[in-house]
DNA sequence: ATTATATACAACCAAATGGTTTCATGTCAA
DNA sequence: TTGACATGAAACCATTTGGTTGTATATAAT
């Protein structure tokens, strides 16, 4: 009844940078898994799996329309990561260290 | 010169749960490995492999004293995880939807 | 000097991960 | 209805992961 039997949580599924990746290329736009796998090196099959693993941690969302399945982001359950983090908030005792952390990625 | 050869990131090394219960624990105060493992049911080399892989993540600090060798957080690359986790915050249109996520888990 | 403690390092192992290719099936278009 | 397209599913593979045990070495404590 519940969604998917989630063997994977938000953590795992954040571990991967191509699941990082086709999660912001869902962000906003309903992609098919082929559209998604068309942004990448790697075959249709493996980025299926990737969708897979991020459905089981609910991160995404998929609706079948015809023959291609179409799927979306749904970040909800990126608040169980946002809480976690919280906790860590109060060790950050200056916020400087953090601010200067930041300054030093330029990359994105 | 760097730290360490940076093999694992920040959202590799968080992945793990025996992982993010150590960075709990070396909030705050720094404890040895075997301080560190006894909360644990598995080995002290196991919990040894962690702290190093959480150490390639720029997460924890050690300093050697005498025989033991004490590990404390290091907090400051976590920010690269609130920066990623901003990204996705426009698409949380209606926080309601997070609370209400968050309000779910009765879970720490 | 001897023993106990704290850690490091190496070898090994099973399971999970991230990928591939091949084949089957359902759906749309000519 | 025949062919093209989108996906699913299975089998397979190499590497990584999370763990183990055993051995070595440095530091304390007796």
């Amino acid at each position: 009844m519940s969604t998917s039997p989630k063997r994977h949580d938000v953590f795992q599924a954040i571990a991967d940078p191509t699941r990082r990746e086709i999660l912001k290329l869902l962000a906003g736009r309903e992609l098919a898994v082929t559209e998604v796998a068309e942004k990448f090196p790697i075959s249709r099959t493996a980025v299926s799996k990737h969708l897979l693993i991020l459905d089981e941690a609910g991160l995404v969302e998929s609706r079948k329309t015809g023959r291609e399945k179409r799927f979306t982001l749904k970040p909800e359950p990126l608040s169980e990561l946002e809480q976690w983090l919280s906790y860590f908030e109060q060790f950050w005792q200056n916020k400087m260290s953090m601010l200067k952390h930041l300054a030093e990625k330029k990359e994105n």
